[in-house]
DNA sequence: CGCCAGGTATGAT
DNA sequence: ATCATACATGGC
């Protein structure tokens, strides 16, 4: 164990990635950029620190059979944006959204955690999210390393009550922050099924949580349970539909749509005047 | 101070 | 069905 602290884990020949654009998107709410853009945050059980130079991922603070399994499955390291980028480019306005920002990826977040998180988000700001967030696994997570914790499961929330939730302030969410750790911990919202069912009736299940739109239930799909044709359509994305693509979106996205959305999504949002 | 935030539930047409 | 409004909280 000690010789990690002297060779971080290393992945080389990583492809598109830039962690900052992707772990501090809006996607995930448990990672905080360095000035040096090295990316710290937590997933599952680990306390990671990542750091990008040229093609060379490297890991502080975890081993290198970490690094190249479930934390490569994160970062979605074994999908081939390469021929992704390339698909969707046939579209000239795609083109120019990954030209801008072509390290972005959609992450493969656990899945609970993701719908959760996007229960949060709604009406809600980025800041806020994350504190909101942060709040609830240092209340209700377990403390698996000095000041880390874990996101709280379904479980643990739900036999909670909303004046117990009131320390995460997270306003009228906090219902449906227990509503959802109650039919997920009953089994009433099989998870397990989400990857796999057809997507409207995967949609339909996730919509039984009060506080479950169409949107936070897209959210959770792309982000949580690998639904890749997943386009969530929140304001910003929108505005985009409305100003770049009014007749619709072009067929050579809809198998990535997630992807392309998240493209959009940084373009619309970073690059000023791309709507005007 | 008001305004707004990666929406949704609710009650009114 | 479609539409307006309230909703808790806090950063700006």
């Amino acid at each position: 164990m000690e010789t990690l602290l002297e060779h971080p884990a290393r992945l080389v020949g990583v492809g598109p990635l830039n962690l900052a654009q992707t772990l501090d998107c809006g996607q995930c709410f448990r990672w905080v950029v360095n000035p040096d853009g090295s990316c710290r945050g937590i997933v599952g059980r680990m306390a990671v620190t990542l750091s990008l130079r040229g093609e060379v991922l490297e890991a502080a603070g975890v081993s290198q059979e970490a690094l190249a399994g479930p934390l490569a499955r994160y970062l979605a390291l074994d999908v081939d944006y390469g021929a992704i980028q390339a698909a969707l480019s046939e579209d000239p306005t795609m083109a120019k959204a990954i030209a801008h920002a072509p390290g972005i990826r959609v992450l493969r977040q656990d899945g609970w955690e993701a719908l959760c998180s996007f229960i949060i988000s709604q009406n809600n700001n980025i800041i806020r999210i994350k504190g909101i967030v942060e709040r609830l696994c240092a209340g209700f997570g377990e403390e698996f390393a000095p000041g880390c914790y874990t996101f709280p499961l379904p479980k643990a929330l739900a036999g909670r009550t909303v004046e117990e939730l009131g320390e995460l302030r997270s306003g009228f969410r906090a219902r449906y922050i227990l509503d959802a750790a109650q039919k997920v911990a009953e089994g009433r919202v099989d998870l397990a099924a989400l990857p796999t069912l057809p997507l409207e009736e995967a949609r339909r299940m996730l919509m039984e949580i009060t506080g479950v739109g169409v949107k936070v239930a897209d959210c959770a799909l792309l982000y949580g349970f690998g639904r890749m044709e997943c386009f969530p359509a929140d304001v910003w994305i929108n505005r985009v539909l409305a100003r770049l693509y009014p007749g619709g979106l072009p067929g050579c996205i809809l198998p990535y749509g997630g992807i392309a959305q998240q493209y959009l999504f940084h373009y619309a949002r970073t690059c000023p005047g791309a709507l005007d």
